[in-house]
DNA sequence: GTTGACCTTGGAGTTTACTCAAAGGTTTAT
DNA sequence: ATAAACCTTTGAGTAAACTCCAAGGTCAAC
């Protein structure tokens, strides 16, 4: 199956299946004499294990790490890939973390806040912005 | 006060308040006679500004809304102020969910995991990747 | 009068994950 | 045989928010 084919099947473009290959994440496929990429069920099924990767958060560096694992799974402990499964879970925690402060300041900001056609000059939201000691950070 | 009394006073570098000042956050200071920016608190007012609406999420983008706001409070309403800080409450609150639907699946794939010293070739997190359809996503 | 700490500018580099364009070769259908 | 639809490569551009560098000017202290 030519590029085209494989990224329709995947529902991604062929310039992100050119990516991958080139940035190690696909394996290079067999070339046709004129040198159209032929990819092959293996391709698709790898296509598949990054696109599901991805859609449970890894980044494509972690991909990558994964890849090398599954690739070579002889040399690799699962302890390994749990490890990398829960490094990502905690980065993942901190960032719900971090945007969850946001959210509750922005609800408190919100919250004061008339949102009437009133001028801006007394807008509680800016005025906290301005010297907010109040706000939960 | 000098550029570089200024950033000590922020906790932040002399870079980022020059880069404030060229993406039109930090208003131009006046200079010295050799050309050193001089600050006046009017400046570490609005540079506090800038960095609470950091602190509670904004980018500099809407920073640069929220000041154009500011700066001409009298063009513009309570309204529109809210309006901003609504819309960047909703956009907080859907990574919140797709961030939570990672930390799911992640939660998942590694309660599934033995995760000790095996070879990872049964590894559960890695067969799942390769052929879930059961991964909550 | 010279070291060292400060300041200036312009421009390049970083990260992530693509996306687009140009200029050209190939295949398929009519 | 020719037009449409495909494929190739290289290289540049995007967003976000800095960060670093080079090459040079300035200021205070000793």
């Amino acid at each position: 199956m030519k590029i085209g084919e494989l990224a329709k099947r995947l529902d991604i473009s062929t310039d992100t299946l050119r990516y991958y290959e080139k940035h190690g994440l696909l394996s290079f496929s067999e070339r046709s004499e004129s040198g159209y990429r032929i990819y092959s069920p293996k391709h698709e099924k790898q296509m598949q294990f990054i696109l599901r990767a991805k859609a449970v958060g890894f980044s494509l560096k972690e991909i990558q790490e994964l890849l090398e694992i599954k690739l070579e799974k002889q040399q690799h402990s699962c302890g390994e890939v749990k490890q990398l499964t829960l490094q990502k879970r905690q980065t993942v925690r901190d960032k719900i973390a971090e945007l969850k402060r946001f959210e509750k300041s922005l609800s408190l900001l919100a919250d004061a806040c008339c949102g009437g056609p009133e001028l801006a000059t007394g807008c509680s939201i800016l005025t906290t912005l301005e010297a907010a000691d109040d706000i939960v950070i």
